[in-house]
DNA sequence: GTCTATACTTCGATAGAC
DNA sequence: GTCTATCGAAGTATAGAC
C-alpha cells in the first residue's frame, strides 16, 4: 500500500537518456561546480531538451543523488579492491592523493551544506569510506610494529585524508607552493617505514 | 581617465544598511551555504528590499567578495597577532582548530570553483595566510631542533591545515567518529613536543 | 515508455523617482 | 545619497500529447 504521494510517471532507469543526463550532470559538477547543475544546463550539455531531466528524475536532488551515488559505489568498490589487494600505507595514500575524487568530495561537502536529503546519503558513503580504509591502516600500523599509544590508526588515517584533500583543495586555487616538497616527504617516509616499499 | 564602463551609482561603502546587507549575506552563507546567498534572500534575512543589494553591490561577485574580505582580513589579523604574542604549535594548531573558519573556507573554496573573479582573491588570502603560518612553523620547529630533513615545515603546516579542515568537514556532514581521540593525540603530542607547552 | 508544451517562481540587474 | 518599480532571463516542476 504505497498510499501513493507522488502519481508523477518517472523514466526506465536503465534508459540510455537518463544515462547521457547523469554523465552530463556529473560533468558539470566536475568542471563548473553544483551551482551549474540546473536542469537546464544539464540538458543543454547533454543535447536534449530540459524537461527530460524532470522526467527521469523527479526533483534535482533526485538527480544530485544519483550522481553521487554511482560515482561513489564506484569509488569504494576501488578502494576496496585496491586494499584487497595491497592494504600498505602507500596504496592507501596513492588512493587518497586522487584530485578527481577530492574535487568530487568537496562539491558534495558543500552541497550537503544546504540540501538535507543529500547530507544523510554522504554521510552514510563516508562512514562506509572510513571504515574500510581504517581497517587498512590498523593493520598495517600494527604490521609494522607501531602502537596505538604512539600513532593510533585513526588519527594516522585522518592526518592522511586531510592532506590529500587540503592539497586537492588548493590545486582547485591555484595554489600549489610546497605540495611537491610534501608528496616527496610522504612517499619518503613510508617507503621507510613500510617495509612492503619497493626499492 | 576611468572611461567609466558602467554610469551606475553605487551606495556609500560606510552606509549602515551596506553593512547590515554584509551581516545578513556572512550569516546566510554560513547557516545555509553559499546557494541561499541570493540578493532576494540577503535583503528579507536583513528586512530590507532586495533592490538594495544592487544599489550598494554592483553585482553579486562584489557582494561575495566584500564578505569575503572582511572575514578574511580579520582572521589574517588575528592570526598574526596571535603569532606575533605566542607562535607555538599548540596556538597554531588551537587557530586552524576553529570549525568556522573552517566551514567559512569550505563555501569559498567551493564558490571559487565557478566564480573566476572570486577564485583569485581567495589565492591571494590563501597565500597570506600560509605565509604567516609558515614563518611560525619554521621558527618553531628549528626551535624545537626539528631538521628540515625530519620534517619540513611546509609538510608540518600542511598537515595541521590538513586535519583541522578534514575534521571541521565531517563535522558539518554529522560524522564525528574519532575525532575526539586526534584531538587528544594531537594536543598531547604537541605538548610532548613543544617545550613551551604546560604541564 | 518517451518526450513536449506550459505554468509558476525566483533570479540578477537596471532605470528612474525621491 | 537613498531607495523603488520593473524587466528579461533562468530556475524547478507539472500536465498532457505521442
Amino acid at each position: 500500500m504505497p498510499s501513493d504521494p507522488s502519481p508523477r510517471r518517472i523514466g526506465a532507469v536503465d534508459s540510455k537518456t537518463r544515462t547521457q543526463l547523469l554523465d552530463a550532470a556529473e560533468v558539470l559538477l566536475l568542471e563548473e561546480g553544483y551551482a551549474a547543475v540546473t536542469s537546464r544546463r544539464v540538458a543543454a550539455r547533454a543535447g536534449l531538451k530540459p524537461q527530460l531531466v524532470h522526467y527521469y528524475f523527479r526533483t534535482m536532488d533526485d538527480l544530485f543523488l544519483e550522481v553521487f551515488r554511482r560515482r561513489a559505489e564506484a569509488n569504494l568498490a576501488r578502494v576496496e579492491r585496491a586494499i584487497a589487494a595491497d592494504g600498505s600505507l602507500q596504496v592507501l595514500w596513492e588512493l587518497n592523493d586522487d584530485p578527481r575524487g577530492a574535487r568530487f568530495n568537496i562539491e558534495f561537502v558543500a552541497l550537503a551544506n544546504h540540501r538535507k536529503a543529500i547530507r544523510a546519503e554522504i554521510a552514510r558513503y563516508a562512514e562506509r569510506f572510513r571504515a574500510a580504509q581504517l581497517d587498512a591502516v590498523t593493520t598495517a600500523l600494527r604490521t609494522l610494529g607501531v602502537t596505538d599509544l604512539e600513532l593510533p590508526p585513526i588519527v594516522a588515517l585522518l592526518l592522511l585524508t586531510g592532506l590529500s584533500q587540503v592539497m586537492a583543495l588548493e590545486d582547485a586555487l591555484g595554489v600549489s607552493s610546497g605540495h611537491d616538497t610534501t608528496r616527496a616527504f610522504i612517499e619518503r617516509t613510508l617507503g621507510r617505514v613500510d617495509p612492503a616499499a619497493g626499492s
